[in-house]
DNA sequence: GTATAACATACATATAGAATGTATGTTATA
DNA sequence: TATAACATACATTCTATATGTATGTTATAC
């Protein structure tokens, strides 16, 4: 039962871009950081870009900012945008799976289940993420930015 | 955020197992239902007989049967058994796989979403599953024992 | 005004884990 | 003692995920 690791970068991409708050970040930077490939991980801001989390500024100072404040960026919600099939079984992701659904005390559980799931995740904003703000600049390697400090 | 498919053969045996009550079931009988092959079937079978679910009996005229009453079988604890790996994400499964886990409230709450998930299933037992008992004994097509039954 | 840094996107490939299949062994009873 | 049924090791197939490659677009610094 495992969320994919695309969900994975999308979390930490906001936790990363919101933890520089006013400075821009770059997905050079974040891909470094994450250890991916810079054209894999675009694909992941470019996503979240269109979902209105993140704003993507083209051209040569370029670079990627929060789209939205942090406490109204919903854990659960970026979730449920990424990943794109939440069934935790067969039966919960297309009908005629098995052959007792209609009566089936199981399947109704599991929905129950999976909500518990993305209501528990539903309680958490990328502000509370962010809280223990210095320490995360710190693991993150969050350094000034070069180009603005001098 | 798929459960495997041998976690869902499995509660599905102990759900029909259970639909036969006092009836043995065979895992012919079973395979054939869930339209899966016997081999495989059977190792989900031996699982659940090693960890006490089923009793299983060889030789000529043996079968399955539910190994405790269905009121004793919960549905979490059935789940996290058969699931070898209940982690949403890579940071729950092994240390080291990010850097900011020392401090990570996502962490935290994929780990408080998760227990809340598997506490849903363990509010249910075998016996509410098999409530609709007239109901699933007729979607899974349990006819009397012909070898008891002349 | 043009080179360049940065994001955008389509398409192809690789990989790992799940799912299934094959083969052989063991048990118990009709 | 033949056979129906469970036991288990090993091999193979399949598929979604993950990643890579290639090319295009945008906007600004110089």
């Amino acid at each position: 039962m495992r969320l994919t690791l695309w969900t994975d970068y999308a979390l930490r991409t906001l936790i990363f871009v919101g933890a520089k708050s006013g400075q821009r970040s770059t997905i050079a930077e974040l891909a470094r950081s994450f250890d991916v490939s810079k054209t894999h991980l675009m694909k992941v801001v470019n996503q979240l870009g269109q979902l209105g989390y993140l704003e993507t500024v083209r051209g040569r100072s370029g670079g990627i900012r929060l789209g939205r404040p942090p406490s109204e960026i919903i854990v659960g919600e970026v979730v449920r945008q990424t990943e794109d099939d939440l069934a935790v079984m067969g039966c919960l992701a297309s009908a005629g799976f098995c052959r007792i659904e209609e009566c089936c005390v199981l399947r109704h559980a599991l929905r129950q289940a999976t909500r518990a799931f993305l209501a528990t995740l539903d309680g958490y904003t990328l502000a509370d993420l962010l809280a223990p703000r210095a320490r995360l600049v710190h693991s993150l390697g969050i350094a000034a930015d070069r180009r603005f400090a001098r």
